[in-house]
DNA sequence: CGAATTTCGAAACGCGACGTATAGTATGAT
DNA sequence: ATCATACTATACGTCGCGTTTCGAAATTCG
């Protein structure tokens, strides 16, 4: 499982993630700066084995269904160890996720928004549908009801992934492909939002496809097809399925 | 309040919301039919005491700072009474938020779709700006670490929401206003999730305006406005309050 | 080297909520 | 009157929380 394997950060930004603070200054080149730090230094050893640990459990159940005291008994580590470091599960879980997941978001430039856009979303929906998107629902749902913790997760995870999609957007803009009246936030939260809305409501499965048909809606709009673009074309014949027109 | 008023279910389906097995089974014209009821009857006291007091701490915070301990207490109610007919808090809380709002679900339909449509995503707005839209937040992450539960709330809740606003789609490809070919469910997803997806993360407000964004993105595309319809141009002149286009 | 400092694992703590069980009472049908 | 069921109240054992205490280990400083 490709996904367990923990990639250290790339600052490796270790300490307290959690309470916003970095308490132990460092350097952006080199370890921790030789300063404060007199006692025993913190155990590498322990930080990963809670880290794997984490991320083995969230593949397994949900974040709620599990306990500190599962993850420092598998982890081999004592409980204080983590409440040392983290200030609940939830950024425990979040630090150890973002490790595997915070590295390189693409953004495509083809020369068309359209085709960038596409990619994009298809990337997105491989994403969604990896074992990761259920683990970034846990996510949303525990920012519910801890207000600090979604600030976080919302900076560390989700803005990042947002401005991803924003910065083809904004090259649509630039190059007169997208009219400069359109609301880039909207814009941003109808690719996002559905996508999110779907894996974590369950209603309907993601599918990579989806991103082919969302494009074609945002290029076309839902009026009757005049334009008949290439795409469009091709959409119509695969459309034989008969789920739809269920009403009256 | 108006929120807090609590208003009986048409259909007084009263027993079981829960295994989802009606125990008790109901006339749906009168109350229950008099075959099997041995024993003293359910209290209808202490039901309403115990939806009111859910209602009312649902206001207050999150589902999972409310307890099943809190909610016998200021009910004035046994505990073992709430297990009696609801297996967890979730299924209480969402019981209890059905009767404040399963009523009717207007479905505008004024001659253009493109008008009932963004009266259905207007009234969507409010009432996702409303106390009601928070804790329907909170049943999204209920969901995720509670399967049956998930299946509860979209069939009861999310489902025929989703369905209002897709009977004014359906008109519209009847009329031949919307193409056939679009992808019905991922309008859906489009217009409730880009909503919810606000709501959960808090990105960004809600506001009601943003019906007229999405019905625009929607009928006009992405693409340089060449159509020009009437709303285009009106929004053209609203637009320049610089939040945008803060990229480069 | 030795003292000071800090982290470590392990264990125990008090707390609060869970979901169940028991006891005694209340309310109806038969 | 008897039976069946629901009610309140309370107690129970279990679990996870987040904290504290302990002695041992690891490192810096004098």
């Amino acid at each position: 499982m490709v996904f367990l394997k923990v990639i250290p950060m790339l600052q490796s930004r270790t300490t307290q993630l959690a309470s916003g603070s970095i308490v132990v200054p460092k350097d952006d080149q080199n370890r921790s700066i030789q300063s404060e730090s007199r006692g025993r230094p913190r155990s590498e050893e322990s930080e990963e084995a809670i880290v794997a640990a984490t991320l083995q459990l969230l593949t397994e159940k949900p974040l709620r269904d599990i306990s500190m005291e599962e993850i420092a008994r598998k982890a081999g580590v004592g409980k204080a160890t983590i409440y040392k470091w983290w200030p609940s599960k939830a950024y425990v879980a979040l630090d150890a996720f973002l490790r595997t997941t915070n590295r390189m978001l693409p953004t495509p430039d083809t020369g068309s928004v359209r085709r960038d856009i596409r990619e994009r979303i298809r990337a997105m929906m491989v994403f969604y549908m990896s074992p990761a998107g259920h683990i970034m629902g846990q996510f949303v749902a525990e920012a519910q009801s801890d207000k600090e913790f979604a600030s976080l997760f919302r900076e560390r995870f989700l803005k990042p992934r947002r401005e991803a999609t924003g910065i083809i957007f904004d090259r649509g803009v630039q190059r007169g492909e997208i009219d400069h009246n359109i609301d880039r936030e909207l814009v941003l939260d109808l690719i996002h939002g559905s996508a999110i809305y779907r894996l974590m409501v369950g209603h309907a499965p993601l599918e990579e496809k989806l991103a082919d048909e969302m494009v074609s809606i945002f290029f076309g709009g839902l009026n009757k097809r005049s334009l008949g673009t290439a795409e469009t074309r091709r959409r119509t014949a695969r459309k034989f399925r008969g789920t739809r027109r269920k009403t009256k």
